[in-house]
DNA sequence: CCATCTTTGTGCACGCGTTCACAAAGACAT
DNA sequence: ATGTCTTTGTGAACGCGTGCACAAAGATGG
């Protein structure tokens, strides 16, 4: 889970709670799927059970939409797919830059899942001159000395960061200060930005230690009776090398 | 916010609510970064600035794990380290597989934030034959026939699936079968696995389309309210071709 | 030893999100 | 038309998470 955004005070937008608005992809690309199959109508279980979430729940979500179903039938596909891709603003063109093209910027670049969802990668930005004018998915890298000139040509609004930690809040100002008003953070750095400006944050190695925390759990369940007590006073904090493993010196994309 | 795990009703694992295991990751980096800088003690105030989050939150979040604090002082932030460390499992070593090594396989491989944190990449693996024998991040790639015996040998219990979509849920059922009961997801594709079994979810293309919602409805707004606060270009964007239904062609990675 | 000051730990209230359960609405057959 | 059957849309209850506000705990200084 990419975790949340940044502040915001759980405003529901237009009346829309945000945990819907979390679910409608989910809910979009279900449909889709169905749509390419050529399946006319789907009931609120069957999207529910496709889209792995409670049916209650979705018709709730989609009565916050309006009422696009009919009572006995179920959902016009075709019908939904258009009334959740307007409601998501996927039915205008986005133009997105990715800021840091390391591994992760790359990937990102070459991933097919934005171009084909109202999303367009309007350029790759890096702060290295090596790598200005080489082609990553075809589209040519540019030098970060050009930043705000791109997002002011290109009209862009939705910036990706994906640089080192070190960086990435003054990338993010730059961001700010050019025009971008929403910011997808993959770097792992707790980013400040000024009101009306919506960050979302992913961060993988958070995500692998929430999923260590239910891993230990079930083996704990299992062993049951074992470390008993609290970490006993008289060894507390033993990793005396403390100070030095801090080896979680950011490498590439320290998280 | 990559979406969460699968079923499991919010059920708070051994009293500690699944709001805070998610934020303790990010106060134990917070807590790291001030270890490498030697500080001995921090208040809730101060680390929750640094987390970004709310004071009482964290405090509270803190009392699920036992009164670590000092009246008048604060915490101590080495001992926090460790204390947040042994609660997330991050006191032991977790192998763990990668699957699918195409451009985010290969970039989740390259990851610093996975070895700097008690995780280690025990195998990539990819149903390619091309790719077999590669080396990737210093890692060979193996083939995904192996895939039973890489999980068994190496006693790995987290896989993490970067595959098309296409191939995600089987390669789910082989590793849940193999052993594996904790995934991350990066393929958009809703899992199902077994009771017992986690899941949890990173979805790039939905983090985009929430943030496109929000975008939408700003711009949406300062159309309407025509606020002169917030100097918006006045015609960004306007892709007229907003034809009816249908217009949403999904492409090659649906998301 | 007492007073003061800082900061934790938490009781409490509030609001959001989820789920149940059911009445209303429409389709469809007769 | 009328009855039956399916499925939506939602009222209501409940539980979790959040944030306020404060009393208790301990440090610190005189």
């Amino acid at each position: 889970m990419a975790t949340g955004r940044t502040h915001r005070p759980a405003t529901r937008s237009r009346g829309i709670p945000e945990a819907t608005v979390a679910r409608l992809p989910l809910y979009l690309r279900a449909l889709t799927a169905l749509s390419e199959r050529s399946v006319p109508t789907v009931s609120s279980e069957e999207l529910a059970a496709a889209a792995g979430v409670n049916s209650a729940k979705l018709r709730k979500d989609f009565s916050y939409l309006g009422s696009y179903g009919t009572r006995g039938v179920g959902y016009d596909v075709e019908y939904l797919v258009y009334q959740i891709s307007r409601e998501l603003g996927l039915t205008q063109d986005w133009p997105v830059v990715i800021v840091g093209i390391g591994n992760l910027g790359a990937a990102l670049a070459n991933y097919g899942g934005f171009a084909s969802r109202g999303f367009r990668v309007a350029a790759l930005i890096d702060a290295d001159p090596e790598m200005t004018g080489r082609q990553v998915a075809g589209i040519p890298v540019q030098h970060s000395d050009e930043l705000e000139k791109i997002i002011s040509d290109n009209g862009v609004s939705i910036g990706v960061i994906t640089t080192p930690p070190g960086v990435a809040q003054q990338v993010c100002e730059r961001l700010v200060a050019a025009g971008v008003t929403s910011i997808l953070n993959f770097a792992p750095t707790v980013l400040s930005v000024p009101d009306g400006v919506d960050v979302r944050k992913v961060d993988l190695s958070i995500e692998l230690q929430i999923l260590a925390f239910h891993e230990q759990r079930k083996a704990g369940e299992e062993a049951a009776a074992q470390e008993s007590a609290v970490p006993a006073p008289a060894a507390r904090r033993v990793n005396t090398t403390d100070q030095g493993p801090d080896g979680d010196v950011p490498a590439v994309m320290p998280a």
